[in-house]
DNA sequence: CTCAGGCCTCACCCAACGTCAGAGTCAACC
DNA sequence: GGTTGACTCTGACGTTGGGTGAGGCCTGAG
């Protein structure tokens, strides 16, 4: 097959096919005057390309993926899966934006700087971390600021993978003995991830670490939207679980 | 107030400013030896760019929003609008393509490569426009294909907003005169642009033109996404009326 | 006067191709 | 065999929004 048709077949471009053949993404078999043939079997591969470039991930990385075994798979599905849905918070946040300076402008007609101004204010109002600010000192908050600056959706899909695991882990253990012993030396090496993972947060800093455990006892009055990102991460029962295992831990 | 302190007190990086000034989005005042200088005046407008810049506005449009008056901006911000929320859609896709892959693999144990059977299926049911497919005649289908290939995000976005504005007239005109003449001049006016609007869609294809009434007949049946995204576009009552002004304008 | 730290202007780099440009190849027709 | 038109090849530059130096001027403190 030439590469014409064999685009045409796959729904991409010509020009596609090279850049995915210089990448060595999807090689082709060449004739002698260096054309290039391709077999049915590329079309698969080629429609798996497509279909992860369609969910968004980077060329080399689905060359990475489709070369090593399907483990790695799932793990880099499941991080792209958060990468995406982080996004789509963004995504929202500026959709919502728009709509309410458009809705500040439809009644009173006012001047076009309103609606700028409209979008600065709603914006800011999304940034707003006030509510989780007041659970932290004045020194602790300057402590996270600095940190947060450091942080990619990349680095944030990957720790938020690794509190996955961890609670898929507890999980486990508590669907195997619901009574188990948080003394017991499973459930204090979880423990001992768990510490980790949030000193990877808290920078090792106590009064970070004071304000976290504030904010964490106040879970209740949490506003709904922080709520609804804590959803994933673990049943209550997992997080009782743990906080037994940090008090007979230490 | 020199760069750094600028960039600081707006949350951007010095090299930002050093590129808006190149494309003239922010131009600076220099010092005798060239450094540049920044006033508070600029600080309001690097307030609005970096506002529409998390709008995700490209900058060389952002440049002309600001520089022209603020009708355009209502304009453009309508269209962002679309064009995000097209993104939103997509991104959803993806997501929930994960998603399903993730839930197909969970519970049997499958072998790694049917997780990307699975992603390939789902994006494929995602695309499926079968539903609609069924009005049209194979000849009719084929010129709606051939068409949508020149489909891009901005140019829907753009006849979104034409549509918009149409209903947007109408709805005024019923709003003045809820019992108006069909075959009045205004009436007729909006008929034309109206049939205006269906013919870049049919490209003037009688067979197109066809299948586009029975889809349209065939309202109640459409899927709760299609009227979903339908919903902004006018009220049963402007399509109503529309349908009058049609019957009685040819 | 010197030295550190800011600032300046190039200029190259990323991703995933689009878009020529110039040159070779293939298949069909004369 | 020659010509023609349709493909194909490689190479190179453009796109977006800056990041990241390199090399050189500016400025204020000591």
């Amino acid at each position: 097959m030439n590469i014409q048709e064999f685009a045409t077949l796959a729904g991409v471009t010509v020009r596609a096919l090279h850049h995915y053949d210089r990448l060595g993404l999807l090689k082709a078999r060449r004739t002698p005057s260096g054309y290039r043939v391709y077999e049915e079997r590329e079309l698969e591969r080629l429609e798996q390309i497509v279909a992860l470039k369609f969910l968004g991930l980077p060329l080399k990385q689905i060359g990475r993926l489709l070369d090593r075994t399907g483990f790695e798979l799932a793990d880099g599905l499941r991080m792209q899966r958060t990468v995406l849905e982080q996004k789509r918070r963004l995504l929202d946040r500026a959709i919502q934006a728009i709509r309410a300076a458009e809705h500040s402008i439809e009644p009173g007609r006012r001047a076009e700087s309103a609606l700028l101004t409209k979008i600065i204010e709603v914006i800011e109002m999304q940034n707003d971390n006030s509510w989780s600010e007041k659970y932290y000192s004045p020194e602790a908050r300057e402590k996270i600021a600095a940190r947060a600056k450091e942080w990619t959706p990349e680095l944030q899909a990957e720790v938020s993978k690794k509190w996955m695991d961890l609670f898929a882990e507890v999980e486990a253990l508590l669907a195997e003995d619901a009574a188990a012993d948080p003394a017991g030396e499973k459930a204090q090496a979880l423990g001992a991830r768990w510490k980790e993972l949030v000193k990877g947060f808290t920078g090792g800093d106590a009064q970070v670490g004071a304000g976290l455990n504030k904010l964490y006892a106040d879970r209740p009055n949490w506003p709904a939207q922080a709520k609804e990102q804590m959803a994933p991460f673990g049943s209550p029962r997992v997080w009782e679980f743990m906080g037994r295992v940090m008090k007979c831990g230490l």
